[in-house]
DNA sequence: CTGAGATATGCAACACAGTAGCGCAACGAA
DNA sequence: TTCGTTGCGCTACTGTGTTGCATATCTCAG
């Protein structure tokens, strides 16, 4: 289980044919293992575990995770990025932010639909579609 | 023209009952005059031209005016919040931001909608969609 | 009109996420 | 082994927004 988290990590980097540092390596595998996207710190907090990493180390490998595709990031409420590991299938799907712990999910089953006329002269790249109210953890009673 | 948007910010203030400041009705002011959110430092650079306004209660202002209704705000994906008067009727439209020059657009057209079958556990608030692209300014040709 | 309480403003210091520069280490192709 | 390239760590810095507190301004009861 652990192990075929580090292996998966290893795999996905080594395939793209790049160099799978430990910075790389550790930072995928902490993302692959949580079950919801994660702000820097809670990846430093993560990875303190098993040794630190340099702050700004981590921010280069976030970024290097997104542009090479294995990680996607979401920006929250509280202009705070949270990153999570990518799955192949589930592209541009929704994100739900919890107003009250301010957990963020993705409902890679929610993909953003709208009527799509722009007016003249927008060309349209990507959507994000964000949803705010309470999380599971959160409901009361 | 002018006259008449400091007459509408005013109106727009006392109707709720609330003071009309001088820092409230100039800020008004502003953003009913923008076609489009403005952030923090455009409304400041705006304000300057008839004297200075105090960073904080700039801030503050702002934040008034988006308690109040009077105005809402958008988060860009430059961390950066921006400020729009809202018209009355367009609630929860949607935003487009410009890849390019990175200015932002209401686009009061169009608003989100996706199939609501939230995971259980989720109680939904509200909903944001925002599109990015490039805008009219900044088509090739 | 006046003065006490409430509200708004200004200033200084701070918090915090993210970034730039730069030297050194590790890697890997020749 | 050598040397150019890539990645890492450290320090210092930005930009955006906040907190705390003292002062100014407004409101409204008396
Ligand atoms: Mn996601
Ligand atoms: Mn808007
Ligand atoms: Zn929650
Ligand atoms: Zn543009």
């Amino acid at each position: 289980m652990t192990n075929s988290t580090q292996a998966h990590a290893e795999v996905a980097i080594t395939n793209l044919g790049e160099r799978a540092t430990e910075a790389r390596r550790r930072t995928l595998e902490v993302l692959l293992r949580a079950e919801r996207p994660l702000s820097h710190t809670e990846i430093e907090a993560a990875l303190a575990a098993r040794g630190v990493l340099d702050r700004v180390t981590l921010y280069r490998v976030l970024d290097w995770l997104v542009a090479k595709g294995l990680a996607h990031k979401i920006e929250g409420h509280d202009r705070v990025w949270r990153f999570n590991a990518t799955a192949d299938d589930a592209r541009g799907h929704a994100h739900f932010c919890c107003t009250d712990c301010s957990k963020v999910y993705c409902l890679t089953g929610i993909k953003p639909a709208f009527v799509l006329s722009l007016p003249p002269g927008f060309r349209l790249g990507e959507a994000d579609l964000s949803l705010r109210g309470t999380c599971p953890d959160c409901q009361p009673r």
